[in-house]
DNA sequence: ATGCATGAGCC
DNA sequence: GCTCATGCATA
């Protein structure tokens, strides 16, 4: 925690703890950061860590929450953003409120109840509802200010990769491709609507008509998502791949390199509906690939590139936390002025909150929503319960969970 | 597995 | 400044 470390970072800027706010600590354990080093030699990360924790899956437990993907043009973003209509983009967005739901996240990670039901899919409505169409190309920013990168996704589609680009499991190269497994899932076949819907009503989705999962190229819905999610990593982890692999295995093949964070988001759903949907292509083709070579050895190429150097990790007091929380509730979308003063009672970096409020944000957008019980809200929700507001009891479920 | 952070693109 | 995609560092 309070590691003031050493400060390989260079004074180049002096907006954190140069002195302008004299925060001292107290609350919060910031480190020296100041600015960047040059050049440091970083070690990937460590991936053998993720094999020793592991976590709780969820088996499914998406509610409704807004995920949509973006407008390419959605100019207010204040208001509600999504409340405009899709103009002839397919990807109408339904219900999204951007803030606030009484949802807190902040102690899920466990979610010990619901693991899969059974075999089938847990059909929860999902929030993205179908979404089944959504150009990647265009998606453009949703919350409206956010503008998207157009990314060169380069993935050659044609599966005949004779190169190999994956790293070989650990330990046994030799391979346990279950093709044709019981669990296999592959790409062809679910073909279970159980439709149900639960207890909400969700926005009409703007429908394809034909939804093929085994396609990559259209658009998969949200159930798609979810149910190759899930195939994907349980494939992955009997091929014996950790998810630091992949995420190599992907730069190798495709050119685009994603790290172990990403590609456990991506099992757990916690990206964004546009963000899932332009993995899934990748991940599968990495599937198909990982299942097929029997055990191709094949060289490993970490391109570790970082010049930049990050700030360290400011570790944010559980007190002040709940503060920030409390706002969070009351103003998602606090001014920056309003950011300075809450920065200055709390003692924090005018930065570090400001950042706090943007993950916040973000993470409201999920979609996975933290655990929870499937619930969801109506229309009705506009706003935070200003006034009494709960306070998550912090519980960690864990399970253990092969990884 | 997740919290805080960086940065690109857009207002 | 914001959103959104991503990831280092960490619990």
């Amino acid at each position: 925690m309070a590691t003031a470390a050493s400060n390989p970072y260079l004074p180049s800027n002096g907006l954190l703890s140069a002195g302008s706010l004299g925060h001292s600590d107290n609350s919060v354990v910031t480190s020296v950061s100041g600015g960047y080093h040059p050049s440091s030699v970083k070690m990937v990360q460590n991936d053998f860590m993720q094999g020793a924790m592991a976590a709780s899956s969820n088996g499914g437990h998406m509610l409704s929450h807004q995920w949509v993907s973006a407008l390419p043009h959605a100019p207010s973003e204040a208001g509600s953003p999504w409340s405009s209509s899709p103009v002839g983009m397919a990807g109408s967005p339904g219900q999204q409120q951007q803030d606030v739901k009484s949802n807190r996240e902040e102690l899920h990670s466990g979610a010990p109840l619901h693991h899969r039901p059974h075999l089938g899919p847990p059909h929860q409505t999902h929030p993205w509802g179908a979404a089944t169409a959504a150009h990647l190309s265009s998606l453009g920013g949703g919350g409206g200010g956010g503008g998207q990168q157009p990314q060169p996704l380069l993935y050659t589609q044609s599966g005949g990769f004779t190169v190999n680009g994956m790293l070989s499991p650990p330990g046994s190269q030799g391979l346990v491709h279950l093709r044709g497994d019981t669990t296999d899932l592959g790409e062809h076949h679910h073909h279970h609507h159980q439709h149900h819907h639960p207890h909400q009503h969700h926005p009409p989705p703007p429908q394809h008509h034909h939804q093929d999962p085994h396609s990559d190229e259209d658009t998969p819905t949200s159930d798609d998502l979810e149910q190759f999610a899930k195939q994907f990593k349980q494939r992955r982890i009997k091929l014996g791949f950790t998810q630091a692999d992949v995420g190599l295995a992907l730069g190798t093949l495709y050119g685009n390199v994603f790290s172990q964070t990403t590609i456990c988001r991506f099992e757990a759903l916690q990206l964004s509906f546009k963000n899932m949907c332009k993995l899934k292509p990748l991940l599968n083709k990495w599937l198909e690939e990982a299942d097929s070579s029997t055990g191709s050895p094949t060289s490993i190429d970490k391109i570790a590139a970082q010049g930049r150097k990050r700030k360290k990790r400011t570790s944010i007091e559980v007190g002040v936390k709940g503060a920030l929380e409390s706002h969070f509730l009351k103003c998602p979308k606090p001014s920056a002025q309003e950011i300075t003063a809450l920065a200055d009672s709390l003692q924090l970096e005018k930065e570090v909150v400001r950042v706090w409020f943007c993950n916040r944000r973000q993470k409201e957008k999920r979609m996975t929503p933290p655990g929870l019980p499937p619930q969801q809200q109506g229309p009705d929700d506009g706003y935070p319960q200003v006034g009494g507001h709960d306070t998550p009891p912090p519980h960690h479920g864990m399970q253990t969970s092969v990884q």
